[in-house]
DNA sequence: GGTGTGATCGTA
DNA sequence: ACGATCACACCA
């Protein structure tokens, strides 16, 4: 359960930029028509197929990085991964409005998977890092889960693609959710 | 608050 | 040809 746990990265010239993740979407691979590695593995998907803990960064609509968090999958030689979609700015805000300077206001910095992924500076090169290991971490900082996450549907799925499986959560309420 | 549209390019 | 999106314009 990634919500409520903190995404913790150490820029270049030492700022901490952490965040709290407030919401997710679940893929899976060969029964979920709406994953990257419905189709098998590709070079793009390679590290979706690969151990839980890594981060799977893909780029999308020609000027857009989303980040993933690389899950067990069910069975042996599948794919999953949990999409990062949204957090809720805990340190770094600075850093993130110089780097998001099209937000309106502080909850638009991380509301969107492209958005976050702007705000961290997430880009290609982190694809494969392991999130134990690197400059990028997830942090359990003791704040626990939402006791009743709420669910819905998932986001920018084409209709019959997996579009009606309940696999987004998130914190109910919490002001920094995507749109 | 909501809807509709253009941007821009890697992937299959 | 299309996409696990965003920003902007416009309407309410």
């Amino acid at each position: 359960m990634l919500l409520n746990k903190l995404l913790v990265a150490s820029s270049p010239d030492g700022v901490r930029l952490a965040a709290r993740i407030v919401e997710v979407e679940a893929y899976r691979g060969s029964d979920d028509a709406g994953s990257h590695a419905y189709r098998g593995m590709t070079p793009r998907t390679e590290v979706m197929f690969g151990p839980p803990g890594h981060l799977y960064v893909y780029f999308t609509y020609g000027m857009h990085w989303c980040a993933n968090v690389v899950a067990a999958p069910g069975r042996a030689g599948d794919a999953a991964a949990v999409l990062l979609r949204a957090a809720a700015p805990v340190d770094g805000i600075e850093l993130m409005r110089e780097r998001r300077v099209k937000a309106r206001r502080d909850r638009d910095l991380l509301a969107g998977p492209a958005r976050l992924c702007q705000a961290f500076g997430i880009t290609g090169v982190d694809n494969g890092s392991d999130l134990g290991r690197g400059p990028l971490r997830i942090v359990d900082d003791g704040v626990a889960p939402p006791p009743t996450p709420a669910t819905s549907t998932r986001i920018g799925l084409a209709a019959g693609r997996g579009d009606d499986h309940p696999w987004r959560f998130f914190v109910p309420g919490d002001p920094n959710l995507s749109r």
